[in-house]
DNA sequence: AGCACGCCGACT
DNA sequence: GTCGGCGTGCTC
């Protein structure tokens, strides 16, 4: 009787695959093994997680196991993706992909070229269209089909290089792109020190923590206040965890935050690593080499390394808690900080989170557990002012003089602004047009670096019109002013002075040399987005202007207070603190409390206020929502997916409360939108999940994504 | 994801 | 008529 196994394959679908082991693999193959299978007309790896005999053949042909690799990811890993899978609702194959070695993925490098008979084809002219344009490329150099399709605009290639590979009329050629090393299949292990190390002179709260380190009994806590007191905190727990009890994982939200990190790792006896995506493959072999060497203890890493097979992972600490890049959207999108949760659980491991303004429903939580260990913050020194006026005309009058003189003695200004681009849309004075979007129907952004109209939505550009469509009148950019505008103002009112634009779209390189040129105080101006507060260097601003910040508070999300909260607390890192530093803020109305709380970095009265509200409005953590994003292939059908799951959730689930539809809009995937539901979850949250399981089953063609807010 | 199949509008 | 676009369904 034959031994068979189930594959599941890092593509979008919800299924595992059957297959037969040759004799030869039985005794090879292990859950967790990589295989090499047949799928359709390809071959494909994928990861075993299931062996067994069969009473008898199923009704559909097994194709046979063609190779097994040595690598072998670790049941517990598998698990984590299993159960990342059922939570999110994207394909598990996806997370088992985030888990997978460097170097195991073998690229193929395809290219086309002409033949004999393509050439005399060509020449004859009886080839027209498409594929005669495409054989005349080729016909200089052999190019790959992804560079055909770019340079020739075509949706779909493939149909087209099979027709004239099947005519002979081109020779598709294969180079298999050598491993450069092999990885080897020991995995990272961790060895004890032969003389455990006790640390001394610890607080209370920090025994609390190795003991429960010692025992393996799980569990998390909250480390709020000031980053290098947490630091001075997590020093002896680090070093108690790492020489005794297993690995100690440092995550944090993006990769330019592992740098505040470099002198801590440095103060420990042992090699720490880096692990996130950015990393080049020769880096990561380097790496996974270093890791399997035994001799390193901490890794420090993005949302990549929570995929790593470190067995034991004892602890992990999440820093900044409260970052939103800590959930995924993009691939398959997933809560970093439930992964973690649930990575340690796997492994008997603690979990410290850590943040100086936290998450409501989080503080919540473990000030019900009492597991909160606050170590207090900096006293407040700079100044804080309020003004109710356009920042142009602020900087006109007395401020700007004032602002002259600060550039004078050598200290930097730095504006936070809500918006990119030139204006929010532009309008003709005559008649009223507001120049919009054709497919999305809302205003166009002006974009005075692209010299275009741009649509936020959908990533769509246009040329900016001379003149009124309408009344032939000039346009004029609107209210509602961006980053581009003021950086010109900026210039005109401080000649001579170099003004830094930091916003997202800005090459990677530019970035860094404006950066630079800050650093080395040769520009003292600087403009930035949220995008800039991310990579600023700390305490490096006596003046801190913020514009508008309140903009975010009336976003419709239950979230906007603690978003906002958060956003100023991390601007703020960026101000010098002492007596001669201010911080300014721009309103338009008046202030709301939340800011002056916000901008002075009082938490507890933050905190205090926003658990009130989201009492009162039934909001987590008093109640769970659930999120469900449905993305089709087209708006179209997206929205007819969300009225279908609509209606059938009311049907099924009468007394389930709907917060939503609305639209959502991902940048990343420019044009493409999904139909957000909001949902507010009865207790059983599972029996919802698995009701959705059976809804994506029946609509394969919809992508579903759910988050749980609690 | 990739691929095939099938449907539909717009062009040599 | 048929070419190319797009929606749907399948892969052990």
């Amino acid at each position: 009787m034959s031994i068979y196994c189930e594959v599941i394959f890092p593509l979008p679908v919800f299924q595992t695959f059957l297959y037969r082991l040759p004799e030869h693999l039985e005794q090879v193959v292990r859950i967790g093994s990589r295989v090499l299978a047949p799928l359709g007309p390809r071959k494909l790896a994928g990861y075993v997680v299931e062996i067994k005999k069969l009473e008898r053949e199923p009704e559909f042909e097994v194709k046979e196991v063609d190779g097994c690799e040595e690598f072998v990811l670790p049941e517990k890993l598998i698990k984590l993706a299993t159960e990342l899978s059922r939570r999110s609702l994207s394909a598990p194959g996806l997370f088992l992909e985030m888990a997978e070695p460097p170097a195991v993925r073998q690229k193929v490098r395809m290219k086309l070229a002409i033949t004999e008979k393509g050439l005399t084809e060509l020449d004859s002219g009886r080839i027209k269209g498409r594929r005669r344009e495409i054989l005349t490329m080729l016909k200089d150099r052999d190019l790959s089909p992804l560079y055909i399709r770019r340079a020739l605009k075509i949706k779909e290639i493939s149909p087209l290089v099979k027709e004239l590979a099947g005519e002979g009329l081109i020779v598709v050629k294969e180079k298999k792109i050598r491993k450069k090393q092999q990885t080897s299949a020991v995995k990272p292990h961790f060895q004890q020190l032969a003389l455990p190390v006790w640390p001394e002179g610890m607080p209370e709260p920090a025994k609390k923590i190795i003991e429960a380190l010692e025992k393996r009994s799980g569990g998390s806590f909250l480390l709020t206040g000031e980053f290098e007191r947490r630091l001075e905190f997590l020093k002896p727990v680090v070093e108690f965890n790492s020489s005794n009890i297993g690995f100690t994982l440092i995550l944090v939200p993006e990769i330019q935050r592992l740098e505040r990190f470099q002198r801590f790792q440095k103060s420990f006896p042992w090699p720490a690593v880096v692990w996130h995506s950015q990393l080049t493959g020769k880096q990561k072999s380097e790496t996974w080499r270093q890791l399997s060497s035994g001799q390193v203890r901490i890794i420090l890493g993005t949302r990549a390394a929570l995929f790593l097979p470190l067995e034991p992972l004892s602890l992990i600490i999440i820093d900044e808690e409260q970052d939103e890049n800590y959930y995924q959207t993009e691939g398959p999108s997933f809560d970093v900080r439930e992964a973690a949760s649930l990575r340690a659980l796997l492994e008997n491991g603690l979990v410290i989170q850590m943040s100086d303004c936290p998450r409501v429903s989080t503080y919540f939580h473990h000030q019900q557990k009492a597991t909160v260990i606050d170590l207090g913050k900096e006293e407040v020194k700079y100044t804080v002012e309020f003004h109710r006026q356009d920042a142009v005309k602020l900087l006109k009058g007395n401020f700007g003089q004032e602002v002259a003189r600060k550039l004078e003695e050598g200290e930097k200004v730095f504006f936070l602004v809500n918006r990119k681009g030139y204006a929010g849309y532009v309008y003709c004075p005559g008649c009223g047009f507001v120049a919009r979007c054709e497919k999305c129907r809302i205003p166009l952004k002006l974009d005075m670096n692209e010299g275009e109209l741009i649509c936020d939505y959908c990533g769509m550009k246009n040329p900016v019109p001379d003149s009124c469509p309408v009344c032939q009148q000039k346009l004029r950019p609107g209210r509602g002013k961006g980053s581009q505008f003021l950086k010109e103002q900026l210039e005109r009112l401080f000649p001579g002075k170099a003004v830094e634009l930091l916003e997202e779209g800005a090459e990677e390189r530019d970035c860094r040399k404006a950066l630079k040129r800050i650093m080395a105080g040769r520009s003292s101006l600087v403009v930035g987005t949220d995008y800039a507060l991310s990579r600023l260097p700390e305490k490096s601003f006596s003046w801190l202007v913020l514009l508008s910040p309140e903009f975010t508070l009336n976003l419709p999300d239950f979230q906007a207070g603690e978003k906002t909260y958060s956003r100023i607390s991390r601007a703020r890192e960026l101000l010098k603190n002492d007596e001669k530093s201010r911080l300014v803020v721009l309103t338009s109305g008046p202030p709301p409390e939340m800011l002056t709380l916000a901008v002075c970095g009082d938490y507890e009265n933050f905190y205090r206020r926003e658990i009130d509200y989201r009492q009162l409005l039934n909001y987590p953590p008093f109640s769970s929502l659930l999120e469900i994003g449905i993305e089709g292939r087209s708006l179209r059908s997206s929205g007819r997916g969300s009225r279908l799951l609509l209606e059938s959730l009311h049907a099924d689930f009468p007394t389930l409360e709907l917060i939503g539809p609305k639209l959502t809009r991902k940048k990343w995937k420019k044009g493409q939108r999904e139909v957000k539901l909001l949902i507010r979850l009865p207790a059983a949250e599972t029996e919802i999940l698995s009701y959705l399981i059976e809804f994506r089953q029946k609509k394969p063609a919809l992508r579903l994504r759910a988050r749980i807010f609690d």
